[in-house]
DNA sequence: CTGAAACATGAATCACCTGTCAGGTTTTGG
DNA sequence: CCAAAACCTGACAGGTGATTCATGTTTCAG
């Protein structure tokens, strides 16, 4: 689960519970921070104010700025992907599962609406991590596909071609609603949205 | 065309050929960088000093930092809009249309790579300018899939949803081939796109 | 209870940034 | 050619920011 994040995960787990909750509300401050302002206008003043803690007390807990962004931006690439994969699992078919998908993925942009700004910000905090994580998700969803195709479950098809274009429909339904409007995606939208997955809009 | 530009259009437009010269040469510095680094990152001594003017030159120009990504913004996208409407003039019917406009999206981004940067950029700088872009782009586009329904050059459908849902596709097809690999879109992925465009994915 | 480990602090350091300005240089209309 | 207009400059004023550190305070194992 946490292959990569350990590479920049706090210097040691806090050992008392004292450090736990300090820990926990510095990295609340920062996600709300970092999603508020971006990554160049956040300050570590600003965090550790809004946490109720001093200046130094940061760097007890994260290397520097740059360590804590990305500490952010892969456990919410994490959660993206379990959210999704749980959605997915008791789906009944492809097409079922198409719109379990991209409904959770709605509900966690409503539950984590720093999300979006958190993401793009890491492309000028470092690309590898922004490139990482759209792909990471890519990857799991176009074997799906590629799969869904070769039972039958799905007409023949580029796996990976459709997992991006799906992605793009679902960052902008997400945009849209959740971000821009705080709320879930309307029913009618994801209906017309999977009438445009399964049949497509070419005049009959 | 350019009626929310000149609000912040440079305080006056340079009134010899030497400093039309220099204002090309700081939009164009201005649009490095700031598609490099930020809007944050980015400083106005690091633009002028690519530019090769003086730092106070800038404010010749441009009221602020701000004031001159404003700018920045409103010119991709008014540049977006007209490419695609140009490349789309000609199709023989919507879906043909839709082949073109996403093939000239990926041309346009590709010839401008700092375009997705800034515009993200923008929504940490003015949330208005960001939303503005996407839906003066989804605007006129949600109209002319309305108006091909309407005429049966599509199925019937929400040409709303759909604007916004090929919007996303085109942005991944955009982010992943043109900006993260400095080329077109592969024509096959292009054909995978259509097909799925004109009928879907399910089994048939 | 006690000493060591963990945790907390905020002033100080050093770097860098935006926007201004007084003092030039270049261009242009007549 | 010449005065006015346009253009250019870089140092500076007034800030902010990340990170360090010397100096405490709190927690906990034994």
């Amino acid at each position: 689960m946490s292959k990569q994040s350990d590479t920049v995960v706090p210097l040691k787990p806090p050992a008392t519970s004292r450090g736990r909750a300090t820990l926990g509300r510095l990295l609340a401050a920062a996600e709300a921070e970092f999603g508020q302002k971006g990554y160049h206008a956040a300050s570590v003043a600003g965090i550790t104010n809004e946490a109720g803690v001093g200046q130094g007390t940061w760097y007890l807990y994260f290397k520097s700025k740059e360590d804590a962004f990305r500490h952010l931006v892969m456990d919410i690439g994490a959660g993206v992907r379990r959210a999704m994969a749980a959605a997915v699992a008791s789906a009944s078919d492809q097409m079922d599962a198409e719109r379990r998908g991209l409904e959770a993925f709605v509900r966690f942009v409503h539950e984590h609406p720093h999300l979006y700004r958190i993401v793009q910000e890491s492309q000028f905090v470092d690309e590898a991590l922004f490139r990482g994580y759209y792909r990471n998700i890519a990857e799991g969803y176009a074997a799906a596909l590629n799969a869904a195709a070769k039972r039958g479950d799905l007409s023949p098809g580029d796996g990976e071609t459709r997992a991006w274009a799906i992605m793009g429909i679902g960052h902008f339904l997400g945009l849209r609603y959740a971000v821009w409007e705080g709320r879930k995606a309307p029913e009618a939208v994801v209906d017309e949205i999977m009438r445009l997955l399964s049949d497509g809009m070419a005049p009959r």
